[in-house]
DNA sequence: GACCAGGCACATC
DNA sequence: GATGTGCATGGT
């Protein structure tokens, strides 16, 4: 198999030296406050982008993008404000389940998270209910300057079709996976899983129509599952 | 009208 | 432990 044009024989850099050069940086996350990044990664729960921020202008424009404003909203209200990111009383709910967390564990400041480790920074997260594996990682990830790499359903058909890992796969194997390959850097990480998402819109949906997809010489490596013993 | 989108919790087997 | 289902809007 050719190595032509890659900087790196490793497939995991390979894809993003790849992706890096066709797509370009990406500016993730489109969120101008950590408060923000938060909110918008519970409302993007299997949700379109452009969805989410029809409900982010919503907060916006009445004031409500910031945790103590937020955190007084009464639940019907929010959800209606919130109502074009789709689920609307599900969100709601997590969103006041985050703020719960927020003000009672840290008095709503979110420079108090600063001194918290990351492992158990990620572990109260999880506890939260309505925030999983990725919903964290992406609030540690985006929000939090935490070097926690995100994986998503675009991460995963990415990898699965491309023969990067065998399924069946969990969160954590696929995670680690990356975690593997790549040094623990805030700006790659961003940028990586920015870059799977703009390929797997283009490219790599449901249903297959790959043709022009820049990975498609990518060697296809199977990779042992990673350490997840019982 | 069908499919899809930057998940997660809960019920059931 | 694995699998199925509900949650919902809006663009293509």
């Amino acid at each position: 198999m050719s190595r032509q044009q890659t900087s790196s024989q490793d497939p995991i850099r390979c894809i993003f030296d790849r992706l890096f050069k066709r797509f370009g940086p990406q500016h993730w996350w489109p969120g101008q406050t950590r408060f923000e990044v938060m909110v918008g990664a519970i409302l993007t729960q299997n949700t379109n982008w452009a969805n989410v921020e029809k409900a982010i202008n919503n907060l916006k424009a009445h004031g409500l993008l910031e945790p103590r404003a937020l955190y007084k909203l009464d639940k019907d209200r929010l959800a209606m404000l919130i109502r074009p990111a789709g689920y609307y009383n599900i969100k709601a709910g997590r969103l006041r389940a985050l703020l719960e967390w927020l003000f009672t564990r840290y008095k709503g400041d979110l420079d108090a998270l600063a001194n918290v480790p990351t492992e158990s920074l990620r572990q109260q997260l999880l506890s939260i209910s309505g925030i999983g594996p990725e919903t964290a990682d992406s609030i540690l990830l985006y929000a939090l300057d935490r070097p926690k790499f995100v994986v998503d359903a675009y991460t995963a058909r990415i990898m699965a079709r491309h023969g990067l890992i065998e399924p069946p796969f969990d969160y954590d194997q696929l995670q680690d996976l990356f975690h593997r390959h790549l040094p623990a850097d805030l700006g790659l990480y961003n940028e990586y899983h920015a870059l799977l998402v703009r390929l797997g819109k283009q490219y790599c949906r449901p249903s297959p129509r790959c043709q022009g997809c820049p990975l498609e010489d990518i060697p296809h490596v199977i990779e042992p599952q990673g350490s997840v013993d019982q």
